[in-house]
RNA sequence: GGCGGCAUGGCCAAGUGGUAAGGCAGAGGAUUGCAAAUCCUUUACCCCCAGUUCGAAUCUGGGUGCCGCCUCCA
């Protein structure tokens, strides 16, 4: 079996074939950046993040390209209030994006170009959509004329005649009025009063929306793509007018594969900037949530399905990465190589390039068909949900492992033969970008709570109540040292650890 | 009004014809002075009605509820 995907132009899951073969060429929509990104944004791009991932994974060269919006009206507006001026507004939330995109695991995008740093594509393709008449100059604005496209629609599966009615309506601005049609959209706007500019041949303005999108994935990664990805409320008008754009100045398909992830909810209603119901990522992050618990919140569900955000969901994601990442500190944490004498092999094991093919023979036949399912569930239109049961399965014993070494129990023989797995696990997760985290019982953490030498102190004045039996004194202080975030474990040779939880 | 999607245990969520993955939470037992951890066991009339089928959560029709897009939005 190979990689299907459901394509939103057919509404159907078909079997990816890149057009040329081990290459594959993906464009993202990326944000408007007139503000901090909050968790659909994260979810997203957390998403099309894994798909690149597991192609790669698979062996293929992907070239993977994501734009910034850096010129919008909501921009101007943003600006206008703060009192700075498009470029500071558009800097300050790029860098804001790319640290939270770096703080979510999610590798860069090979290309990012910026909407005003592709002014020459995007003049060129609108001269060349005017020379062929598929759109017209108004006033110093420039409009693509839709009733040219005899197929504008087939993505969002809306037809002119249908639609007229309903749009009618809307026909009162000024800029309704100069187009010809009221689903012709704006490819150049003439400039406003006190907005920033750029020189064209239609006179100074700037961009529309879409155009930007069509220009840079010409420039960047030619007139077809493989797979251009975006949220689901891109669908329409974004990604129709972005065909008719593109194969109307191309007269070739702009995507073979478009696909589309569902929203974050919340309390049923749809996370967006404009509701103002969002959380911001960094928000998320400061408030004690892990990267990780993010990525997998998301990654437990389809990803063209409605994900609710809850703060109950979000615990149980944190819990469920807990785990996840004590199964995964096993290989990692010196402490822990050295018990199971794994050696430097074990902690410097990366996710490999390419699925092993020999990888099961001669070893562990249950970790081959784990191997194969978390291929299988990733196969079938991406099913994140199914690779985790998958991972969590290979953890389990992992994780009962570190917790029985981190108490202080010998490792066995049997404990050494867990290595193979341990291995897979680290190797499939990295496809999900799960990596490891520093464990709770950390510096930053230690320095939380009552000294070593109090725990011990308390340990002591225990062990004694203990041996004169008086067992409510002894309890007194286990609950005591609890309430510090301190858990006491008696080993059965009559020594007593302590951790911080 | 048009187009599209969703409804699975206490919560989240896979599963598209052969009687239900996984996560979180819970219960019982073993073990422990008590704990912790570990191990074992355990928790589903798959929104409703009708139909197709030997057999349906899964297909068809109808109904109900919810959501997205149709204006900027991942």
């Amino acid at each position: 079996m190979s990689l299907r995907l459901t394509n939103t132009l057919t509404r159907r899951t078909e079997s990816f074939q890149p057009l040329v073969p081990g290459e594959v060429s993906i464009y993202c929509c990326g944000v408007t950046v007139y503000d901090l990104c909050h968790l659909g944004h994260a979810r997203s791009y957390i998403v099309w993040d894994v798909l690149r991932r597991y192609l790669i994974w698979s062996g293929y060269r992907v070239k993977f390209v994501q734009n910034i919006t850096d010129i919008d009206d909501k921009i101007l507006q943003r600006a206008a209030k703060e009192g700075r001026s498009m470029q500071e507004v558009s800097e300050s939330n790029i860098v804001a994006f790319q640290d939270d995109m770096a703080a979510l695991n999610i590798l860069p995008p090979d290309r990012v170009p910026r909407a005003t740093q592709c002014l020459d594509a995007i003049r060129a393709m609108i001269g060349e959509l005017e020379s062929s008449g598929a759109a017209y100059s108004a006033d110093g604005d420039v409009y693509f004329a839709v009733m040219g496209q005899p197929d504008y629609g087939k993505l969002s599966g809306r037809s002119l005649s249908e639609q007229q009615e309903g749009a009618s309506g809307r026909l009162n601005s000024e800029e309704e009025s100069r187009k010809r049609h009221p689903f012709d959209f704006a490819l150049w706007k003439g400039v406003k009063p006190g907005e920033p500019s750029f020189p064209s041949p239609w006179g100074p303005g700037r961009p529309g929306w879409h155009i930007e999108c069509s220009a840079m994935v010409r420039q960047e990664l030619g007139n077809t793509i493989d797979i251009h990805l975006g949220g689901a409320d891109l669908i329409f008008p974004h990604h129709e007018n972005e065909i008719a754009q593109s194969e109307a100045a191309n007269a070739e398909p702009l995507a073979r594969f478009w696909l589309h992830n569902g929203m974050v909810n919340v309390d049923g209603e749809k996370m967006s900037k404009s509701l103002g119901n969002f959380t911001t990522i960094r928000s998320l992050l400061a408030s004690g949530v892990s990267p990780m618990t993010l990525r997998l919140f998301v990654l437990q569900a389809h990803y063209r399905k409605p994900l609710d955000f809850t703060r109950e969901a979000l615990d149980a994601a944190a819990t469920g990465w807990h785990g996840l990442n004590e199964a995964l500190q096993l290989g990692l944490n010196p402490t822990f190589t050295a018990a199971l004498r794994w050696g430097a092999a074990a902690a410097a094991a990366q996710p490999a390039p390419d699925p092993d093919p020999d990888f099961g023979h001669g070893h562990d036949v249950g970790l081959e068909t784990s191997r194969q399912g978390f291929i299988d569930a990733l196969d079938d239109d991406l099913n994140t949900s199914a690779a985790l049961a998958v991972l969590f399965e290979l953890a389990r014993p992992l994780r009962a492992l570190a917790r029985r070494l981190e108490r202080g129990s010998e490792a066995s023989g049997e404990d050494r033969a867990l290595q193979g797995r341990w291995q897979l696990l680290q190797q499939l997760s990295g496809v999900l970008g799960l990596e490891l985290e520093a464990s709770p019982s950390s510096a930053a953490e230690a320095a939380i709570g009552p000294e070593p030498e109090v725990i011990q102190a308390l340990i002591s004045e225990r062990l004694a109540a203990r041996q004169q039996k008086r067992y409510p004194d002894a309890d007194a202080i286990r609950d005591q040292l609890r309430a510090d975030g301190i858990e006491l474990i008696d080993r059965p040779d009559g020594g007593t650890e302590w951790i911080r939880r």
